[in-house]
DNA sequence: CGCGATATTGAATAACATCAAATCCTGTGG
DNA sequence: CCACAGGATTTGATGTTATTCAATATCGCG
């Protein structure tokens, strides 16, 4: 992966043609390293740039007054993080290294560019976006509607499909680099709960848990009891416009 | 108001220029009544348009398997509905009115060559897309994160805000068209507890009550007890690229 | 080895759900 | 104008789930 970090996450979606791939790749500029537990941006902070991460987790939460913190999503490896800022000056939401990561940044002003030159990318983003929106629609109902077991089991489905989806190796298990206090962060838990229904899980053999290591060893039922739908299976690119100088022939 | 609805929305943010008011004012097309508690479209059914609410309300909600209902935003008055549609075929969510409605209808194919022509249109609905994902983020750490009474609070002081910001009169009270269950499909809660906190609501003098209408007697308290945040205070339309044919003066 | 952070377990408590019954409100037909 | 039906609201009693508090065990790391 020599090429734009940010045309491997548009090119999971679309075949991207040369000059898209060489707008792209003008954008990026510095890499940064984030050490584990360190905050890449903070709530209020200037947003003028958004990330492309390249190792690690790291996930957005949001402080409330009363000092409770909600985890609002991961961002794993070739996701993005901190898109939200571009409709502020100051980020809406606090990023987080969950483990030491590497991301790139991106100007924001260099998205006006993009938008003006590239409609196809402009309309992928728009669609980016709402998908994010569906995966924190997904997430809402599961917290709003669902039991502790099933938002913990949600949880895990949800971050194993999308490292799978990012290539990464997960049939021997993953590493959850999350404490169980984060883990109910981003459920709606308390961290002692969290780990009651871990050991449910893992109680009725849905997960293998061994140091810090988790394998899911049976996905499917896993799936079921944290109502997981998978919304990357069927998405539609039909109205993107056509690639630059192409004839559009699907209509 | 005689101009394209979704140039109305649009202008809330900026002053459109002539040519992008033409461009938008071809695509609307028919309109739509959709009476109280019916579905404007259902998850799973085909999504080929959205809509911009003329008159009413309406709600997205994500039916789970078990048959509970997570109610996930509310469209009021001059906002857009269905657009997560634009990234799938079939709709994720299902959208209800929750008062008689009057909807306009927007092909979502005709999105490609607003994109294609104007861009500066084009980052302003990236941006709308981020805005609603903020939105809808304030809700899960609601729900995931505060009290029974807080999310309540948190509801009311929202689309009071929203109908306010929309150009409704609400000082002197705002017609509450939700049930109580709705609201607790909304909150996360049931409609028993919704009933109970409102209750409370009205014993501390924070709302009042009078068959179906309710008058926020304490906005900022109630904002407070929701810890709700007004995101639309500050937006950031700086990178949005210039008007067609117009000097960039910002820089 | 030893320290601090994280995980685990138990017991008591609080918050919210469930079940059930009564009341109110609205619209409809006589 | 009234009666009535059906949905929505309200309230009480009880049950369940998740939180809180507390104590102990384990892990990772210098």
């Amino acid at each position: 992966m020599h090429q734009s970090c940010l045309a491997d996450r548009l090119g999971r979606f679309l075949h991207l043609a040369e000059p898209e791939l060489r707008a792209l790749a003008a954008l990026e500029d510095t890499e940064r390293l984030v050490p584990r537990g360190t905050m890449l941006r903070a709530e209020h902070a200037a947003s003028r740039e958004f990330y492309v991460v390249r190792r690690g987790w790291m996930y957005s939460s949001i402080l409330l007054f009363d000092g409770n913190r909600q985890i609002l999503s991961m961002h794993l490896p070739g996701e993005f993080a901190g898109e939200v800022g571009l409709a502020w000056e100051k980020a809406p939401f606090t990023i987080t290294a969950a483990t030491d990561t590497v991301v790139r940044v991106i100007d924001k002003a260099a998205i006006r560019g993009i938008v003006e030159d590239q409609p196809r990318i402009a309309a992928l983003l728009l669609l980016l976006a709402q998908i994010e929106r569906v995966t924190l629609a997904d997430r809402l109902a599961s917290i709003g509607r669902t039991s502790a077991k099933s938002r913990v089991a949600a949880l895990l489905v949800d971050v194993l499909r999308r490292l799978r989806a990012g290539g990464e190796p997960v049939e021997e298990g993953i590493v959850l680099p999350l404490t169980q206090e984060e883990i109910g962060d981003a459920t709606g838990l308390t961290a002692v709960h969290v780990n009651r229904m871990m050991r449910h899980l893992t109680d009725d053999g849905l997960i293998v848990r061994s140091n810090g290591r988790v394998r899911i060893a049976d996905e499917a039922r896993l799936a079921g009891i944290g109502s997981h739908v998978d919304r990357y299976a069927a998405i539609d690119l039909s109205w993107l416009p056509p690639r630059r100088g192409e004839i559009d022939d699907r209509a």
